[in-house]
RNA sequence: GCCCCCGUAGCUCAGCGGAUAGAGCAGUGGCCUUCUAAGCCACGGGUCGCAGGUUCGAAUCCUGCCGGGGGCACCA
């Protein structure tokens, strides 16, 4: 019984069989469909069917087809339906407590024996889904926009996997050449006094990014002088200022390849990518597989030159080669200067060519901010005209800026937040916290750490979790900071309480996990509580919710159901006591029922989400 | 000028063609001698930016307008 109808993606199964044995004779059925959903509050039942595509198909009456298809789902799927209603043009069904029972001893068992949470998909190798997020510059330290994108890109490639779209592929393009980074080592080169991080103790990117900071300080002044003493517009002082003109030396030296430079390069970019390993590990965001800018952008140059050759780009006199698109609504672009230096997206035309080459993608998802949404149209096209088979994988993710009340994020001008920074304080916060409190009492100061940084994770990651990537994330410290609500500690309160009534009851009670599902299997129980039945039906809409999320790349909609979950949870701990004051039945019944919406808010949290589930806090 | 994103409670957001539009925060008032108060309950708070249209049904889709943001570089 329980087994026949695992999820509402199986009573969809259900239903269709249904509209293939009623639309030989009734008329066209072939394309429509019965959209299943989860029953309001105020009505009896878990679970809603929409009537009206089909009743408009057929052209019958909703209360006909509803009552038809009660009486016929009644039959069909025996034992599950205990009562049900047609109400405008919703079938509101209602499931008997013995199926629920048997739902749940059925999840539970698999859960043991497969150990893990069973989804209706399966992992799969094939194709290749290729995502890439992070994908920092080299001049500076994470800040609070790479922790959205991090969050973001991570919770999608899990999503995608677990979803069992393919084999998932995480990468991260490190931008680590172009002017941006000569600025920084000229800086570190004029000022550093062959200071090291191991000198002077600093986490590389954080050492790095202070010698960007002082360039553009430098270079700022520099230009105000020119401004002031020569009499220079604004934009001739930037464009003359010797500073700048030394940043562009450097980059030319770069490219031809110039040993001492690309030395200094090198031993630059160790430092800061070490840092960012750093900060990886903090937040717990993996990638399968750097890739360096350094390394792609040759490859972009040729396919320039290989469109050139084809003729659908072309060269201007001074040798700058471009493509014209404006009959798809772009405009011209160009893709390599006149002294044959790189572009923007070149880069990225190399960089997709060698990525086909080792994966052949099915998809390309680039998880980027959206000011670069035209960037990603023109790239599309570009690849479109130079008849690559991969131009259609290409998908840009794009998500809002994260920004300060006081207005955006400026590295230049020192008003980010920095990524390692943010951690500490919040850590910090939660260890304060956890300190005060009396549940925490017997835990070793290293247990007491980690429990605030993971926390403090939580804090973060669901707080950029949790609003659409389309919007923008107004950044507000006291908001992020605080675990209460609808936040991700509140997740994890709400799972630790599970986990401690499910040690008492082996202590106090003995009763195993084992026990809990051979117990489920023999007694019979208590009428359902409304409560009991609005968190089955959310349990069972679970996998429907992942898929949602999936489909529309936006994790958002799963941290909501995680959160509402967690919320119809601890109303129903407050209304009923699990273990004390129940009888065995009604122990053996909640137990069950606690342990598996813990391990539903484990799977989204920990398996897509990728946030830490502290067993006790 | 053209293109894209966003306008829902005081604030931050859910709701993505279905039923009486929901949460958190903030405000007020309750609940720790029984399982973790990072919790729970109650109250107050809304012409879903505006105007048309599409249909059995629109916060949701379409058109126009208004407001906020972003983009249209030999910057990345």
């Amino acid at each position: 019984m329980g087994g026949t109808l695992k999820d509402p993606f199986a009573l969809r199964e259900v239903l269709r069989t249904w509209l293939e044995e009623h639309s030989q004779y009734e008329g066209e059925g072939s394309s429509v469909d019965f959209p299943v959903q989860p029953t309001v509050v105020h009505y009896p039942g878990e679970v809603t069917v929409v009537l009206f595509p089909v009743v408009r198909a057929l052209r019958r009456r909703p209360q006909e087809v509803g009552e038809r298809l009660l009486r016929w789902l009644t039959r069909r799927i025996e034992g599950v339906i205990e009562g049900g209603q047609v109400v405008g043009g919703f079938l509101n069904l209602r499931f008997s407590g013995e199926f629920w029972r048997e739902w749940l001893r059925a999840r539970l068992m698999q859960w043991l024996e497969e150990g893990r949470y069973p989804l209706p998909w399966k992992r799969k190798e094939e194709p290749v889904l290729l995502v890439e997020f992070s994908s920092p510059n080299t001049n500076k330290p994470l800040h609070l926009g790479h922790v959205r994108n991090n969050t973001l890109g991570d919770a999608v490639a899990r999503l995608l996997a677990v979803t069992g779209r393919g084999r998932v592929v995480r990468l991260n393009l490190i931008n680590d050449r172009g002017i941006h980074i000569c600025k920084t080592m000229l800086a570190w080169m004029k000022w550093g006094g062959g200071a090291t991080p191991q000198s002077t103790g600093k986490k590389g990117d954080h050492f790095v990014g202070d010698f960007y900071v002082l360039f553009e300080r430098r270079y700022k002044d520099e230009v105000e002088r020119l401004v002031r003493e020569k009499g220079m517009s604004e934009e001739e002082a930037r464009r003359e200022a010797p500073l700048i003109r030394e940043a562009q030396e450097l980059l030319r030296r770069w490219e031809a390849g110039d040993p001492e430079v690309r030395q200094v390069w090198k031993m630059m970019n160790e430092w800061v990518l070490e840092g960012f390993r750093e900060t990886y590990q903090r937040y717990g965001v993996m990638f399968d597989a750097f890739e360096f800018e350094s390394e792609t952008y040759a490859r972009g140059k040729e396919l320039v030159y290989e469109g050139l050759e084809k003729g659908v780009f072309y060269r201007k006199e001074d040798g700058s080669i471009w493509v014209d698109l404006t009959d798809e609504g772009l405009d011209t672009k160009l893709l390599l200067r006149g002294d044959g230096t790189s572009v923007y997206i070149t880069q990225d035309l190399g960089t997709i060519d060698l990525r086909w080459q080792k994966y052949r993608m099915q998809r390309m998802v680039y998880v980027v901010a959206e000011e670069q949404r035209y960037h990603f149209q023109v790239l599309k096209a570009v690849l479109r005209r130079l008849g690559k088979p991969y131009a259609d994988t290409v998908f840009h993710l794009s998500y809002a800026m994260v920004e300060l009340p006081e207005g955006k994020m400026k590295s230049r001008e020192g008003t980010v937040i920095d990524a390692d920074d943010f951690l500490d304080e919040l850590t910090a916060l939660a260890l304060e916290q956890i300190r005060c409190s009396e549940k925490a009492k017997d835990a070793s100061e290293e247990e007491k750490r980690e429990l605030a940084e993971q926390v403090a994770l939580a804090a973060i990651k669901f707080y950029m979790l949790r609003v659409d990537p389309n919007k923008k994330i107004l950044f507000r410290k006291e908001e992020a900071m605080d675990f209460e609500g609808y936040s991700g500690p509140f997740l994890q309160y709400t799972y630790a309480r599970i986990q401690a009534l499910l040690r008492k009851a082996q202590e106090e009670y003995g009763l195993g996990r084992e026990a809990i599902v051979r117990l489920l299997g023999e007694r019979g129980f208590a009428e359902l509580i409304e409560e009991e039945r609005r968190l089955l039906q959310m349990l069972f809409f679970y996998p429907v919710r992942l898929w949602e999320s999936a489909q529309r790349y936006d994790p958002s909609l799963l941290a909501n159901a995680l959160y509402q979950l967690a919320k119809e949870y601890n109303r129903y701990y407050a209304r009923v006591p699990i273990l004390r004051g129940s009888s065995e039945e009604e122990r053996v019944w909640r137990l069950a029922l606690s342990w598996w919406v813990g391990e539903t808010l484990a799977h989204g949290c920990v398996e897509v989400l990728n946030i830490p589930m502290p067993a006790r806090m």
